[in-house]
DNA sequence: TTCGCAAGTTTGTTGCAACAAAATTGCGAC
DNA sequence: GTCGCAATTTTGTTGCAACAAACTTGCGAA
């Protein structure tokens, strides 16, 4: 059990709720609870070490941002995706998160270069140990580093609960991401059309990183049909 | 002071947070609190009727949700929309409208054209009785049955936020909207090309529908240029 | 008059206990 | 062995009181 009420790390700076929903969302992204596992307001004030409140608190606003949704009228549960919101999903990543590299090419410079080159050094670290939780993590890093540079705070903030959204799906098939590192030519690409400022190949370099990721997704559900 | 414990209409079926968050959602849609009204837990309780706790749900949910805004440390207001979020919200609207509106396209009917055009006229009586918060809740009425009729409910969700950050700022427009009734040519349009099932028209008329209402709040906010 | 500080007030947060509803378990009949 | 129902447990909801932090007000000094 963590006492999230210590630890001035990360969850710094706001309320036990804040704090709880914080850690909450980023355990999803990591990949740490699988679709379906169900979520009792009891048990993550355990977990965390806080009062029924706060807990209350976190798994409430998740649940409005989509991160966990309902399974029946008095349970949550981490979202369970069929192949139909898979694909919703995915249609609207590509137009937001197609939207933000564009935006962000511009702002292309040395040090965001660089910044992306150390980040996908440590998904490759985290891949080689097998750290997939990690790799996810670093995974979220780089493509945040560049959608935050265009300047579009709200368009970030509603990427970030669709991330949220399949973060737990994800995680499912990252195996095969290891085996493949599909990641790693898209995210070069990125890298070299930020070099140029080429918004149209930016936004193709991660248009294709998550119709990949799209794809595995589908391959590891068992449907075979693209 | 309304009662939320009494009254099924609208609020029925789940718990009082619930149906605070919904009551406060519409009341937002509608215009009833102006872009910087301060929201209190102990208000909100006292106007509905219920204690501070289902009140401090339907806060904390509106504001996970960017319909309200943390405006200090301890104070939650209707947000104040600068020139660069309207532009960036609009910016997002137009690419989240427009592929609902084209993946809605072929699922129009004869009955939606007349479901439609039945909503249009709410609004134009609306606007005749100056009601704008009336029209307003109409006009969101059009478009949603457009958007739901793509069968695509991430995405319906995702635009509904996108109303709730807008909503209040739009209000403070409609007399001129009033006057203008740019609206209704768009909708015509719109009807029009859900008549013929024309994916593009029908993305265009929304698309045009978004941007007059841009141009208004731009024009509102006092800044001329476009 | 203006600035600063202190007392008082407002307001969000938290923990908790009581309650109701849903889920689960287990027992018994067929 | 299976189905159904009832007792039990689990679990979300709600109201409330105590607390702490932020904000407001007003008085007094310069």
């Amino acid at each position: 059990m963590l006492d999230l009420k210590m630890a001035g790390a990360g969850g710094q700076g706001a309320s036990l709720g804040e704090a709880a929903y914080r850690e909450m969302k980023e355990r999803l992204i990591r990949g740490k609870y699988r679709p379906g596992y169900k979520m009792t307001v009891r048990a993550v004030a355990e977990e965390l070490g806080v009062s029924s409140t706060p807990a209350r608190d976190a798994i409430n606003r998740l649940t409005s941002e989509g991160a966990l949704v309902y399974a029946g009228p008095k349970t949550v549960i981490v979202p369970v995706l069929g192949e139909l919101d898979l694909k919703e999903l995915t249609t609207i990543r590509i137009v937001l998160e197609g939207l933000a590299s564009e935006k962000a090419a511009p702002f292309g410079s040395e040090q965001h270069i660089e910044a992306l080159g150390q980040i996908q050094g440590r998904i490759s670290g985290a891949l080689d140990a097998g750290n997939y939780g990690e790799a996810l993590w670093h995974n979220k890093e780089f493509h945040f580093h560049v959608y935050e540079m265009a300047g579009l705070p709200h368009l970030v903030t509603m990427i970030e609960s669709l991330w949220l959204r399949v973060g737990p799906s994800l995680y499912n098939l990252y195996p095969e991401f290891a085996q493949e590192r599909n990641g790693v030519r898209n995210h070069q690409m990125a890298m070299e059309a930020l070099a140029e400022r080429d918004g149209a190949a930016l936004r193709a370099a991660f248009e294709n990183d998550i119709r990949d990721g799209y794809r595995l997704l589908r391959l590891a559900a068992g449907s075979a049909r693209m």
